[in-house]
DNA sequence: TAGCTTTGTGTCAAATTTACACTATCCAAA
DNA sequence: TTTGGATAGTGTAAATTTGACACAAAGCTA
């Protein structure tokens, strides 16, 4: 019986993995999509990781990062974006990392280089999958994290630093988003990524200029102040500015 | 008999390889070192390729891709940056390429995953080497490059765009001069860099503001229009600066 | 209707950026 | 010794961008 025609003439590498860094936004802080590894990963230790998996021989980085995404979010045709390489072989292995190894993988000793991706998802596109290596995954403020199963923590942290640099250059913040959203919601989102009060009145002049937002004829509703105009993104003129890029939206 | 103690106790990896980008300044154009593959890469196809090797199991990417500059130029314990990693299985190698990797590796066809590493040296300091992978190794202007083997010219590029993001947030660019510089060099080297040209009257006004550059008392000799005052850079206020980082070096 | 909460707005001073042209100094050749 | 060729070195003014800062408006709730 073959589930995953994915398999079909390729073997697994059992030296090179991907794992992903899916960031969200709950419109309050930024979030990273974790996967709880279970008890098996014994009783101390972390029991979050990154969700990540070996390669297929005969798939690029790419497409792992992507089939991997894909397998526990249920999105496809993410853009991904390369945060390095990791993989110290003298890293001692926590005995927990070590149990949940052997559980999943047919070589659980073998020296491992991993590629880790990021990309940025609106929550709300999110459905929950079982998945292979996942008992529950679930959206975790970055700034909670602590510790990380191997060494994610170390790939999270590098993770932020070149969404930090990326902010900078180009807007995709707006990839975390909801289609409809306020000044106030894209202002929180670059504190949170910058990790940084931003002024308000500057932001809102910087932001605008870019001329990537429209403003919709619509207020927030239901909210107990005053009501916000929502925008949405020039698709446009986002794609314009993906290309180009702009010099230092840093402040 | 045992001339490399790294081998001792440890296999080489096949799935994954380290490839160096090492640039350098001829005090006119950005270079980079690329190794020479001889008679047998065949007739036909690109000769030059960036120098490269599998890694072995007990050593990590870093110490690895040190490694490999070590045992091309001699070099130890120099900087080196990480590009990412490349390798797509669907890439057809040239007939050159794979009677080359016929030549030198163990297991020629294995799929192998590469990171990609730069690293910035000041020509002066490299002393050619006979080493086990280059038959020869030269300096070639950037901008000359047109084809490399396997996937090394689109590695080249990425490490490029690397370089130019780098410099506008870092002064790593002393890296690539010697002790004692002319602002002119220095002028010429950030628009080979950033690949566009750079007002000088400007570019002087805002690297002096910079205050990492010392003025020593001290001409050019010898050419034949007026001398150019020489000098060196403050390394303590560059050590900061490379700590701190700066915004928007890019003009 | 009073109070709470968040939205939305403008200005001024300081700093930065951009564009731009001529004199000074050395060497070499006549 | 003079002249020509080459590059070094220098300043300013206008336009733009940044950074700091405070209060009225709008909706909800009690």
């Amino acid at each position: 019986m073959q589930h995953n025609p994915k398999k079909i003439n390729s073997e697994l590498n059992p030296n090179v993995s991907v794992d992903c860094v899916i960031f969200g936004f709950d419109l309050d802080q930024l979030t990273v999509l974790l996967i709880d590894r279970g008890e098996i990963s014994s009783a101390f230790g972390p029991r979050l990781a990154l969700p990540g998996n070996l390669i297929y021989d005969n798939e690029n980085l790419d497409m792992a990062a992507n089939r991997v995404l894909d397998e526990l979010t249920g999105l496809k045709n993410i853009y991904l974006e390369q945060v390095g390489a990791f993989g110290d072989p003298d890293r001692i292995h926590k005995e927990s990392d070590r149990e949940w190894l052997k559980s999943i993988r047919a070589e659980p000793e073998a020296r491992v280089i991993t590629v880790a991706y990021y990309t940025l998802v609106t929550m709300a596109q999110y459905k929950p999958q079982a998945s292979s290596f996942a008992k529950n995954a679930d959206w975790v403020p970055v700034n909670e994290i602590k510790e990380l199963a191997f060494h994610h923590f170390e790939i999270l942290q590098a993770a932020k630093e070149k969404l930090k640099q990326k902010i900078k250059i180009q807007p995709i913040g707006f990839n975390l988003l909801p289609e409809k959203f306020t000044l106030s919601q894209l202002h929180r989102l670059y504190e949170s990524i910058l990790d940084k009060p931003l002024d308000k009145r500057n932001f809102r002049r910087k932001i605008q200029k870019l001329d990537i937002l429209t403003s919709l004829r619509e207020k927030q509703r239901g909210v107990p102040h005053k009501p916000s105009l929502l925008y949405k993104f020039n698709e446009e003129k986002y794609q314009e500015l993906t290309q180009t890029g702009f010099d230092n939206f840093g402040f």
